[in-house]
DNA sequence: CGAATTTTTGATTTATCTCAACAACCGTGG
DNA sequence: CCACGGTTGTTGAGATAAATCAAAAATTCG
């Protein structure tokens, strides 16, 4: 089923990571030149194509995953179908943090996808003797756990219109060329909808109703801008009532 | 605001530590008996009483906690008053984690609470001494991980009937006393509505309609007990469909 | 005991879902 | 390069789960 492309394993990859992009962004920044061979030596590289499955749910949780590119959806199923997103993964997110024995999620890949993937028990042993990356680790389970209580409160409390404002601000702060600019979403209505509790046509009916009063412009249905920051704000943050 | 008696501070609470009911239940346990002054250290123990304040949102998050007895519930509020509870904290729980410069939540005794609270700075020095509850730390992170993304799925995807069994499922879970019993549920059905996205009245309609149908019992609105746990089960999990 | 709060129940409204049809877009292969 | 089938997105009309409004009943607590 998660059929991928193991490119390389070993501590050879360490010119791989000495030259990563999101190395200084990720908390692998919490290991020394020095030290990058150790880290090297207990990664394999993957490619991952679009639609293609990166975690199973159901399988034994065997790795923990650091995205070097590209980006993924995390999701839960009920037994009758019904799809829930929990979260998007995008270059330097450290994935599997969630997971007791068996991952409770699957992640399949939005766009093409190259990830680091350790041993949990490796990287747990790793982890013994740097402390500094430990920390990294905890940092970042801090920040998700922050970011899963917002999306609590969004899934909780907020109207359909609150939801979508909430998610096309957050997707625009992950997106460095949003700033000012149209931008390309990586994910579908489907997808949107799944992760904000409402429906396909939920999502399309509130899209088209933020494009008609000014908010946003939509010129493909993946590509759009931000046009009024401030009114999408308090649309997101729930200050404004209309 | 946040009115709590503090009882004392400092290493002469090690003996509060040594006889402490849920140290072996939660992150001291990661902590040997000859460490426990040092750990002492650094603590201090409240009383917080019914109704009071120990995080008030918006607060610099200078502190971590953990939880002796009692318990407390966590909830964010939207600027027109819209609250949601994130969760509820009970004895052996730790409490911070989710904090960036500031609390985005704010917790309010349920019951009766003792907590001890840790300098957050204090405590991170302290876990570069001691990497075993570094470990615990991040071990308990990944369970509250989990357990949010449990409660997204809940809320994103669930019908009023399945949230209230998944919810009356998992309080029976962390009550020791409930095992074929009925037990007191520690909070109101409006911290239930604002804990499952719901309202009041269809909790209380939900409620009724759950022991109707023989799977629950309620003797006062507090005091519930469940008598057909594979229904409930079934119907938490979405496998039931009426 | 009696005021205040919480809970239940009923009647009605509404935001969102569902069902349905059509339009736009996308990748593929002729 | 364009036609074509399949997927994705939009829009409309009607249905519905849950919200809202309202009032009575039960419980709590000073």
């Amino acid at each position: 089923m998660a059929i991928v492309a193991t490119v390389s394993t070993g501590t050879f990859l360490t010119p791989l990571c000495m030259s990563c992009s999101v190395r200084s962004a990720s908390v692998c920044s919490a290991i020394k030149d020095q030290d990058v061979p150790r880290l090297a030596g207990i990664a394999t590289v993957m490619d991952v194509a679009v639609g293609k499955l990166l975690i199973e749910a159901g399988e034994q949780a065997l790795y923990f995953f650091n995205v070097s590119s590209g980006a993924a959806k995390l999701y839960r199923l009920l037994p009758d179908g019904r799809r829930h997103i929990i979260g998007f993964v995008r270059s330097g997110d450290f994935l599997g943090l969630a997971a007791g024995e068996d991952y409770a999620f699957s992640a399949e890949a939005l766009t093409p996808l190259k990830v680091c993937r350790f041993t949990r028990k490796k990287l747990y042993d790793l982890l013994s003797d740097f402390p500094a990356m430990e920390r990294r680790l905890l940092q970042a389970a801090s920040n998700e756990l922050a970011a899963a209580q917002d999306q609590m409160l969004l899934l909780g409390r907020k109207t359909a219109r609150e939801r979508v404002a909430s998610f096309l601000r957050s997707e625009a702060a992950h997106t460095p060329s949003a700033q000012g600019h149209s931008w390309a979403l990586l994910m579908t209505r489907g997808d949107m909808a799944d992760y904000l509790g409402l429906t396909i046509e939920t999502v399309s009916r509130t899209m088209t109703a933020l494009r008609k009063c000014g908010v946003i412009a939509i010129s493909t249905a993946s590509d759009v801008s931000i046009e009024d920051t401030a009114a999408l704000e308090s649309i997101a943050d729930g200050t404004l009532l209309n």
